[in-house]
DNA sequence: ATGGTCCCTTCCGCTCAGCGGAAGGACGAT
DNA sequence: ATCGTCCTTCCGCTGAGCGGAAGGGACCAT
């Protein structure tokens, strides 16, 4: 009886993500079409799909037919533990970052073996922004990513250790052994520094951000497009901000 | 044949909605049997429907077992339109407003009859800080909500005017025909200035901030809670902010 | 005109995913 | 020991969701 193959476990609620995954920061506004497509599911099916979500606020539909994420989506986001909560308290220490250096400051946390970017504050003039707030990057190459990897479970460090480290410049660490050692550096020192790892201008220092049990639950960095001796300028006050950003934080879990 | 009474719709996608909706910025984590009471759904249905959404990484788990809004949904969510695009193109001219002034300042867009609160720097001392990003709050009272209701659509400011204008101090604009001439000098100010009608001690200046084609489609606005004078002062800033804003906005859709 | 290709939308009968009542287990308070 | 609360698993019924088919633009070519 059982015809063709036999399909596994299509269930309703993997669909809808299946669908809102769709969208990406690459391609943020999508048609009916190219969301079916995309999410492969039948056009049919996206499209009752679709306008089930479009009732419901997930998604807007502009005026040429096309769909977006909806805003009433993303205000219930903002809930999430380490979205707005994390951001409202680290908010007011990248600021001072970037009032005394006037450079990128940034503020990440780790999602698998990647940097989940949830805070970036820009100058006007912003050189070379490779990152995006939602947007994600390799651990193993910048300044955040050295830390969040340096306080990562074993497992984690393993995983991405023994895994493909990609590499960006001539400057980034794709040795193992390398990496490894430079991570217990960062342990030891508190800070990272990337030097050229991601880009071949920019060059950033990152400290970890941490909750009151001394957990490391995210990382903040200053990214610079000068010369060397803008690392030993910043490392001080980054490693200051972390540190009030960790009491701020366990203040604030009464 | 039809016994009781008859059950509306209860789709699908409505019922992830429910659920997710059930956490609020008061409640942001719930255990199962909350959830279904607040999304009015059995539990059972709502135990099957949260592993689902679990799987999904739509929500997480804390190790008590509540439930939190998961980081995958703040990824996704952050691809909405009026969300990172519009706070990335912003946020240099907030963090401007804030380097002059150090007082709060913010970005908000309308959201039916309400301001959404998309974005917010704060110095680290703030003062009786009423609203938060992903936050609402009426568009009667706040300087921002009154530059977005003066521009926008008729039929929502005759709505407005025709609802409850809830007050918040003796200084709450209340009368309909009042909010009314307020109205029409802010479009011919460019400019709104609240001054106590959300809070005895707060007074805010807020400017629209426009699209290419000169549509508003937010605005910005700086709190101070020092005496009246400081609305002029800052009236001149928003102003500037507000056109250099509208500018880069235009820019960035090619 | 005519045919082609691309979208989007509506219709409709089959079927299996989801439903939710019932029952059971884990913890804690009285 | 007895209750209350919370979470989880089981299982047979059924209607919500499925998706192929068909229809309706809009926009090219030729």
């Amino acid at each position: 009886m059982d015809n063709e193959e036999m399909e596994p476990h299509p269930s309703r609620v993997a669909r809808v993500f299946a669908v809102l995954e769709a969208f990406t920061p690459a391609r943020p506004t999508l048609a009916l079409s190219e969301l079916a497509r995309r999410a492969s599911l039948p056009l049919t099916t996206t499209h009752r799909l679709v306008a089930e979500l479009h009732r419901a606020g997930a998604l807007e539909r502009q005026a040429d037919g096309r769909y977006r994420v909806g805003l009433r989506l993303w205000e219930i986001a903002s809930l999430a533990p380490r979205g707005v909560p994390l951001r409202e308290a680290a908010l007011p220490f990248l600021e001072d970052l970037y009032e005394v250096t006037h450079e990128n400051a940034q503020l990440g946390v780790r999602e698998g073996h990647e940097v989940l970017y949830i805070e970036r504050i820009t100058g006007r003039h912003a050189v070379g922004v490779l990152t995006r707030v939602g947007g994600r990057f390799p651990l193993h190459a910048s300044g955040i990513g050295l830390v969040l990897l340096a306080h990562a479970p074993e497992h984690v460090q393993r995983e991405v250790l023994e895994g493909r480290l990609r590499r960006f410049t001539d400057y980034t660490v794709t040795d193992p052994r390398r990496l490894e050692r430079i991570l217990a550096q960062v342990r030891r020192d508190g800070v990272a520094i990337s030097d050229r790892q991601v880009t071949d201008d920019a060059m950033s220092v990152a400290a970890p951000v941490t909750d009151g049990r001394g957990t490391v639950i995210a990382a903040m960095s200053v990214v610079a497009t000068a010369g060397p001796n803008v690392a030993v300028r910043l490392a001080p006050v980054v490693r200051a901000a972390a540190r009030g950003t960790s009491r701020a934080l366990s203040a604030q879990r009464k």
